[in-house]
DNA sequence: CGAAATGGTGACGGTTTCGTGACAATTCAT
DNA sequence: ATGAATTGTCACGAAACCGTCACCATTTCG
């Protein structure tokens, strides 16, 4: 989720205020005082987005939009400029240029940060959308719901992304540093046993639904989501 | 491509400067001198975009936007508002108002042809004003109105335009960015708690007509509007 | 057989999230 | 201009959720 964001532009002070408040919204945030050093940095690696000043020494902001439209590398880039405040008609030719958004200054943290996201957003065309089936389970990932035979398995919110990740990963064992990684994210740190805790709490979800023996304990190893085995003493 | 605009401004020697510029930038200009004159034109034909002055004898340009917006026919119809240098005012209730954008005056002719342009390419898709029904509702985009059991239900204008996303799309979990994005608008910054807020204001004016459950909160992830599945616990 | 290891289970505070009522600011119609 | 309607924000409390622990059952292995 921590996207990197290129900022360009060249007055130092202004850039250093951007950066802080995008680091502390989160995002990984890199520096350019103008748009030849910009390219350079996008030649090594694509950043998920880019804010880019009108005003830049050299070769314009605006310039720079238009350039990195012509590349194909580049022409699905998720660009914002800035531009100075009252300048109504180069948020026109900005957009005509190609930019995604414009934010005029002076802006606040937060709406620059909102637009930011506005535009991650919009960008992904949500991707592991489709619907699971498994074990007489469906999952939804865009109705954020499972259902059994037409009925509603009430989860919590960690049982829900649990059990994505266990049908997404079927027929394999998981060990629990492996599960916390995957469903809690690698930068939490809680403790092992919190995994048994809520495949507990998964598998009396299941229950009242008829399911059981869908999940696994396989000793000293993990936990295993596993159809075919789902029928054993 | 030669679209039609119809230009109402009732100083002469300013609506043949526009006039001239525009049909030299390939459009088939329509003229107006007053609100009433506009009006019996667009009666027999509609325009393809409309450029009205803010000042105008007898009916002002923004009460023209207000009426134009208010009748079905014209409700698509894209709309620019003339407005006087520094007026900022006129800006924010011109929008508010329903014109798509404004161009203050005096203007350049690039920037005047760039909006009109702008704007015709981004223009209001006939999409999504059918009648919508959906769990005994019934939503009436064009009449701003929605029905259940034919009784009326009591809705403000961001109610309305929220039920008008849910209903359609429907049956998946919107978190509160996201409704803040489709609803509010991508230019406007609000806590996301306001969401909150109007998603209990809309369920209170659903519930004295019988519907409750239809809109449900997903801890955690945001709000569903779905009409199976709405009454359970 | 007994000790150690492993996992199931129930319960308990702490935190997060959401519903709700109130409020001030603003807009709109009269 | 006055009053109604709408909107965004906040504070408070209830409820849901989470992580942890203690305790017990079962398995493993000396």
């Amino acid at each position: 989720m921590a996207a990197n964001v290129l900022v360009v532009e060249d007055e130092p002070a202004i850039l250093e205020l951007i950066a802080v408040n995008l680091e502390q919204a989160g995002f990984h945030v890199l520096r350019a005082t103008d748009a030849e050093s910009a390219l350079r940095l996008i030649g090594e690696a694509l950043p998920d987005l880019m804010l880019i000043d009108w005003m830049l020494p050299a070769l314009s902001g605006i310039e720079l939009v238009r350039r990195l439209r012509r590349e194909e590398r580049t022409r699905a880039l998720p660009l914002i400029l800035l531009t100075a405040r009252g300048a109504e008609v180069d948020k026109v030719l900005g957009l005509e240029a190609g930019a995604d958004d414009y934010v005029t200054k002076p802006f606040s943290p937060r709406e620059l940060v909102a637009r930011l996201r506005a535009v991650l957003r919009r960008r992904r065309p949500e991707v592991g959308e489709e619907v699971l089936e498994a074990g007489g389970l469906r999952l939804d990932p865009a109705a954020r719901r499972v259902l059994v035979q037409g009925r509603v398995v009430a989860l919590g919110p960690t049982e829900f992304r649990l059990l994505h990740f266990f049908m997404t990963h079927p027929e394999r064992v998981h060990s629990r540093p492996q599960l916390l990684d995957r469903v809690w994210g690698d930068h939490v740190f809680v403790e092992e046993r919190t995994v048994d805790v809520h495949v507990r709490r998964l598998r009396a979800a299941l229950e009242p639904h008829g399911l059981s023996g869908l999940i696994q304990t396989v000793r000293g190893a993990g936990y295993r989501f596993s159809v075919q085995m789902a029928q054993d003493a």
